[in-house]
DNA sequence: GCCAACGTTGGC
DNA sequence: GCCAACGTTGGC
């Protein structure tokens, strides 16, 4: 089994949004970058574990945990010149964009900030903190993952 | 709102 | 295939 993070702008997508949808289940739709794609395309599997991280508010926090509940399959959004993610050059017949469902496991009692990650030395090797890292969609290590649980039960 | 870092595009 | 220009991400 994998872990993984999804980052998401709360203005765009919430996870108080995906704790309101039938089953608490979501498509991670919108994904338009290569490297975020094959993680999602090739490696994420059922059961694999997610953090629900939001960027780009006050203050970036990982806010609950997801379970992949449907591997990839084409992106639909990029098919469609009404929605905000179209991509013309991705077919029907040839898509160049994936994505996969999470369902929400748990949303954290407290959320852990990025600023609390960064002060912990145990994940001090995280992607995620590293300067300059832009990914939407990356791996996590079980520890690191783990200790992100721990943290927001504190 | 700023801007550093990064990805993509397109002329050559 | 190089690289300058441009667009986007995302923390601050």
């Amino acid at each position: 089994m994998k872990y993984w993070l999804g980052k998401s702008e709360p203005d765009c997508y919430s996870i108080d949004r995906l704790a309101g949808e039938k089953n608490k289940t979501t498509s991670w739709d919108g994904v338009r970058n290569y490297q975020a794609r094959n993680f999602m395309r090739d490696e994420m599997k059922l059961g694999d574990m997610f953090l629900f991280y939001h960027s780009n508010t006050k203050p970036p926090a990982a806010v609950g945990i997801c379970e992949v509940v449907k591997e990839s399959y084409p992106d639909f959004t990029a098919f469609d010149p009404e929605d905000d993610h179209f991509d013309p050059k991705s077919k029907d017949d040839n898509p160049t964009w994936f994505m996969v469902d999470v369902r929400l496991v748990e949303k954290f009692n407290r959320p852990v900030s990025l600023q609390e990650m960064k002060e912990n030395p145990k994940l001090k090797d995280m992607k995620l903190i590293q300067k300059g890292n832009r990914l939407s969609v990356m791996p996590v290590l079980k520890k690191e993952f783990n200790e992100i649980v721990k943290m927001s039960k504190k």
